[in-house]
DNA sequence: GCCAATTTATGCGGAACGGTATAAAAATCA
DNA sequence: TGATTTTTATACCGTTCCGCATAAATTGGC
């Protein structure tokens, strides 16, 4: 019963098959009953709700009820708890990433960059309804790092893949004369990645917002500062 | 078994107000039964099964079958679970301390104690039968930190005190000669901070050893360079 | 030896947990 | 309209959870 995989080669079998654009209302309707949710907002309060209560204290009344939806529609929609979890996780990573970007713009000099990706940090690991969220690498996906390899692969992924966006831009930096040749492009990158988990770490732990900022200020000075040229 | 040497010399009938002595073996015995356990080892067992499994994926039996006792001894010495982790943590605070302590010796060169401070820092977060287990404080008690107002004021202290020691050890360098009397110590102790708990992220994350050791390297580089004489 | 005090051992009880069975509801297709 | 398909809604199942009640065990005091 239930749910073998036949790949009978259907087409439509896919669940989300393509996003292709944001645009939310695919045209084409299909058979049976439609779904009462949107399944990307349904996944955003899931997140919301990992991120405040992390994955062992989250129940599924608690994910069911953020997320609008009973728990047979969660299952069919998105699996159980751990690959919900997984698929939060990503969205998050997603969306971080699309934050984070406009900051690596190639045409900001390296210390409008650094201010704008700490500027950013600092408001997204500030917010949560119920006080300071921090960040979901750091603080949520990495507890759960140590028991489930695949949650570990990602989070590996998303340490590296920050050390690596910083590092490039630090190399242009170089190229443009901002940093001197002689500069670490991946220790400073490092450094950057450091503060910006240090941040989030001391965000949970409700550190003040000016703090932090001083943090960022002292951070830049020591990496893009005038011993660095 | 057990058997220490009875005292049955002195009756000390009062019921001691204040022996009051920090010696662990009290030879005076109470008037019961006596535990089967040492409380000290029990907490090193909690401990160390917190830090593999966090405090919400931890249950009682997991607790008192690696404590090596029954639930109602657990109760009856360390309260709840709540409690047995708050002490379990400030256990762990009290080892990390002693354990860091050698590396504040300020008879060490400022380079030496980065390195010694970093050298310990990767040994403690590596270790572990199950894998590298982190920085509870940076895992851990950090998730708890946002729902606990207690955990919290933990965590805080102990980011700010470890925050306060390297400062303090930047400001004698700066007496010394090693620094340059215009280092920002502060600046820079944070920096060595951020530098720790990103090295505990990632050892959560399976990160290499090596990679560690040479993010250290970098950092020593970055914050006592040359550049800051 | 008997009593009081304290800890150990067993196991219960109500609640919450994750996951699913089952049936009603709402759409398309014929 | 009736059959089919898909989602929703309700409620349940077995397990595990935390905390404690209860009784046996082991000591000192008299």
């Amino acid at each position: 019963m239930s749910v073998q995989k036949s790949k009978k080669a259907g087409p439509a079998k896919k669940v989300a098959d393509k996003p292709a654009g944001k645009v939310a209302a695919a045209p084409l309707r299909k058979r049976g009953r439609p779904r009462a949710f949107e399944p990307e907002a349904a996944l955003r309060n899931a997140l919301d709700t990992f991120r405040e209560t992390g994955f062992a204290a989250t129940s599924l009344d608690d994910l069911s009820t953020a997320m609008g939806i009973n728990r047979p529609s969660l299952y069919n929609t998105f699996g159980d708890k751990r690959e919900l979890f997984l698929r939060a996780y990503q969205q998050y990573r997603q969306e971080t990433g699309a934050l984070f970007a406009p900051a690596l713009d190639p045409k900001l000099t390296l210390r409008q960059m650094l201010e704008m990706v700490f500027a950013t940090a600092i408001n997204l690991y500030l917010s949560g309804e119920n006080g300071p969220r921090g960040c979901f690498t750091v603080m949520t996906a990495a507890s759960e790092a140590m028991s489930d390899p695949e949650i570990r692969a990602l989070v590996q992924k998303a340490i590296t893949g920050a050390d690596r966006n910083l590092a490039e831009r630090f190399r242009l930096a170089v190229k443009s004369g901002e940093l001197s040749a002689t500069a670490d492009c991946a220790a400073l990158a490092q450094a950057a990645s450091a503060t910006i988990q240090s941040i989030a770490l001391r965000a949970r732990a409700h550190v003040a917002r000016t703090e932090l900022e001083e943090m960022a200020r002292n951070a830049i000075e020591l990496i893009a500062g005038p011993a660095r040229r």
